[in-house]
DNA sequence: AACTATTTATAAGA
DNA sequence: TTCTTATAAATAGTT
C-alpha cells in the first residue's frame, strides 16, 4: 500500500509474503477488535495457513463470554435439549449394548469431534460463494447438509426390518 | 478515523454505530480477501451481531474448496473414520429401537448441530483468551473438552448395572 | 449513496 | 527484527 502501489497478487518471494502476512494479519486483529468495540459485537478473524493445518483464530477483545451466553440464551437451544432429552430416553431402552458402545465412542468423539468440524466446513460450499449474511435460515441449510449426511451415515446402521 | 479522531468506545448513537459497522465490516472482508490473495492463504471473518443470533462469515475469496481438501487430508480424519465403523458395527447389535430413535434424530440432528456449534465456541473459553496460535495440540484440547460435556450427557443414559 | 478531510495501515528502506 | 517514513487505503462526518 505505501511506497508505491502494489498490485493484488500472489506475492512470490517468501521474504516480503511472510512479512506482508504478519503486518496485515496484525492489522485485521486491529480492526477485528475495534469493529468489536465500537459496535458492541463480537468478532474474530479465522486464517488458514497455506499448507500448515494450523488454524489460528483471534477471538474480539470484547470477550467469548458474552458470545458463549448469547448461544445460550438461543430460543432454539432449550428446545434443542428438550428434543435431546427424549433421544436420552429412547436410548436407555437399547440396552447394555451401549456401555460397549460408549467406551468405543469414548476412543472416536475426539476425532469425531473434528469431522463435524470438517462436515460444517464442508457443507458451506453449498451454501455458495462469499456468504455475506447467511441468517439462521442459511445456518439451518447448512445444518441440513450435515443431516443429509448423517443420515446417509445411518443407512449402514439399519437393522432389516 | 477521518474527519477527527474518535475515540476507541462503543458507539451509543444508533444510526452512527449501524454506519460504522456497515463501512467497516467491508473493510475487513477487503483486507480479508487482500490477506488471502496476497499471502496465498485461505481467510474468514466471524462476527457475531449484538441482540441477534445472526453469524456472519465470509469465506473468503480464494476459496473454501481448498480448505475442505485440506480438512479432508487430515491424517486424522481417516483413522476416525475407520473409528466410526467400528462403532457403527455396535450400533447395529443394538437394536430396533434404534429405527424409533433414528426418527427422533432427524428432529433433533438439527439442533444438536446448533449445539456442537455452541459448544466448540463454548470451550474456547478454556483455551484462554485471544489464542494467536493455537496448533493441533490445542484443538484436541478444545475437543477434550467438548468430550467432557458429552461424557456427562452420556451418564443419564447409561442402564444399571 | 457519494464525497473528502483526515486518520490509519503498511511497503519499502534503514 | 524493529523503527521510520512516504504513500496508499480506510473511513467519519458531511452532502
Amino acid at each position: 500500500m505505501a511506497r508505491g502501489k502494489m498490485k493484488l497478487a500472489y506475492i512470490t518471494c517468501d521474504s516480503k509474503r511472510r512479512m506482508t502476512f504478519r503486518k496485515r494479519k496484525n492489522g485485521i486483529m486491529k480492526k477485528i477488535n475495534e469493529i468489536s468495540t465500537l459496535c458492541g459485537i463480537e468478532a474474530g478473524a479465522i486464517i488458514y495457513e497455506q499448507n500448515n493445518p494450523e488454524v489460528q483464530v483471534w477471538p474480539s477483545d470484547s470477550g467469548v463470554r458474552s458470545v458463549i451466553s448469547r448461544f445460550r440464551s438461543l430460543p432454539g437451544l432449550e428446545r434443542s435439549k428438550k428434543m435431546v432429552d427424549q433421544e436420552v430416553f429412547l436410548r436407555q431402552s437399547i440396552g447394555k449394548v451401549y456401555e460397549q458402545l460408549k467406551t468405543q465412542m469414548k476412543e472416536t468423539r475426539k476425532k469425531e469431534m473434528t469431522n463435524i468440524i470438517h462436515h460444517f466446513i464442508h457443507t458451506t460450499e453449498f451454501n455458495g460463494y462469499l456468504m455475506s449474511k447467511p441468517d439462521l435460515n442459511d445456518l439451518s441449510y447448512v445444518i441440513d447438509e450435515n443431516l443429509r449426511e448423517v443420515n446417509q451415515k445411518m443407512k449402514g446402521m439399519r437393522i432389516e426390518d
